[in-house]
DNA sequence: GTTGATTCTATACCATAGTATAGGCTGTAT
DNA sequence: ATACAGCCTATACTATGGTATAGAATCAAC
């Protein structure tokens, strides 16, 4: 059978090799076994392992939710019930991001539109700065 | 004329001191004027220093583009249209933010919809995981 | 005049997601 | 035998946006 090194794994999966240390230190990778004078061999599986948090990641998990998600689908017994739950989970939430975001893209929009046409260069006046304090108050 | 004490000032505008304190080292906000034993007098107006940060920050403004735009938006000379500039900026941003977020969405909607019905309990089968993998190879 | 509250500065600490560095050990080639 | 590459651990450092704490000075009230 064949193992990875260290460093060959970093650049299968194209992170740093202190990434590698890290995520076995988190325990979102399998920790390697060692050979004789302590050095790292890492099954091949682990590669995914890697892929699946960076995936995870830019679906937009914390590493923290993708330790959790891996105790599901990669863990001794697989839990893809509570699995799936966790991503439903995620999905509301970026949905709300994302009706956040449309929101706050909208306000600037808004905040912009009198000021293009003419500045009045008056603090009290300001429809910009209105706007930005106007939002200070509603944090919903 | 009145002035605020730091913790005046940091209950009006619902902060905590030590945030006052970092603001002000950070340039959020004009240095206070000190009285003989050193104690900080904000001015009235640094109110509308703060809200303006706190609102920026909700709208999505990090605290280092808040410093320039409150160079253009408070500083010795206006300048809008720089200030404009940087806003414009940001809500491209943002809608690109916001782009790859619905395709987030929809590609862990997406991933979802299979596992939902059967899942196989299967590493090299699962869509989901599929799903997560292929997301790591593409970062557009 | 003494207590307790407030203020000040400076430094350390929190989470997040790593990156960089120092210093030591191992392994191979010349 | 020695140089150099690679690997190891541990610690420090990066950025972001603050929060918490220690220790000193000062203020207000009784």
């Amino acid at each position: 059978m064949d193992f990875y090194t260290t460093s060959q794994l970093a650049s299968k999966a194209k992170v740093n090799i202190q990434t590698i240390y890290y995520y076995e230190k988190c325990d979102l990778i399998p920790a390697a076994q060692r050979s004789r004078n302590g050095h790292r061999r890492f099954l091949p599986e682990t590669l995914l392992h890697i892929l699946f948090v960076r995936g995870a990641q830019l679906l937009g998990f914390s590493l923290k939710e993708i330790i959790e998600l891996k105790r599901c689908f990669f863990g001794k017994y697989w839990n893809c019930t509570k699995g799936i739950r966790k991503i439903r989970r995620k999905i509301l939430e970026m949905s709300e991001m994302n009706r956040m975001l449309v929101k706050h893209i909208q306000g600037l929009k808004n905040a912009l539109a009198p000021c293009s046409k003419q500045c009045q260069h008056n603090h009290q006046k300001c429809h910009l700065l209105k706007t930005f304090i106007r939002f200070s108050r509603q944090s919903n």
